[in-house]
DNA sequence: ATAACATATGAACACATGTTCATATGTACT
DNA sequence: AGTACATATGAACATGTGTTCATATGTTAT
């Protein structure tokens, strides 16, 4: 009799019951480690609320740190701290006028995928 | 997942130059509070690893948690919290067979939203 | 130079979140 | 009935995260 294979890790699961071929063609094509852990980075900056209604506030055109702060009503430097998270993510890009700065939308894509988002919500 | 909710205080910025205009443009276009708040938290569901993964797995075909367990090499208590929160966002059912639960995606919109984010980490 | 203002940032705090451990639930089989 | 197994779940713990507060940086005007 032929025994059945066992987990890759084997204290991760003592379960018996495993389909490895499902498991074979799900491998096939997974991403890698690396990409799914970036991808989760970017999702984790549009999970919150806050981030995300700096990002709406910037779909049509750019404000500066002043315009959200009034707009969303919140302090400066929660908002600062904030388009500082936007900005490593590659969301938001920054515009010096002397003493103000201009943010705006760096990635078209955005849009979309909040579009998608609200698909999801809506159904 | 949890998320509080922030409260909104005028006198939050001391600012002077503010673009009255384009507040006015901004709060036409922009979503309601609750809507952007369910928005935030279903990007939540996507903004970590084993999550990501977890969904990625299930592209293809159902999968039961043992599977999963084996798989991505993580116990099954681990699996099984993070199906639940997946579950409650509404994007995996399961389909109990006997002892063995399987689950599968249930919106097709996860994987356009994922194609999305990946082309924004490629660029 | 000094003052005023717009923005950025570090530290501290409270709260949220993911994993682990122990245990409960539910199903199949003897 | 009991045993074995697949999954679910509550509590505890450590880590992560968003806001606040205080303060720093950089720019403009006097």
């Amino acid at each position: 009799m032929k025994q059945k294979k066992k987990s890759i890790i084997p204290e991760a699961c003592s379960c018996t019951i495993i389909h490895q071929d499902r498991i074979d063609r799900a491998s096939k094509q997974m991403p890698k480690t690396e990409v799914l852990f970036n991808l989760a980075e970017l999702f984790k900056s549009f999970g919150d609320t806050t981030r995300i209604r700096i990002l709406y506030s910037l779909f049509k055109e750019e404000m500066c740190v002043c315009d959200l702060c009034a707009f969303l009503g919140m302090t400066q430097s929660s908002i600062s701290h904030q388009l500082r998270i936007l900005k490593l993510s590659r969301l938001v890009r920054s515009r010096k006028a002397g003493k103000v700065v201009y943010y705006s939308l760096e990635d078209v894509h955005i849009k979309d995928i909040f579009k998608l988002g609200l698909i999801h919500i809506n159904e």
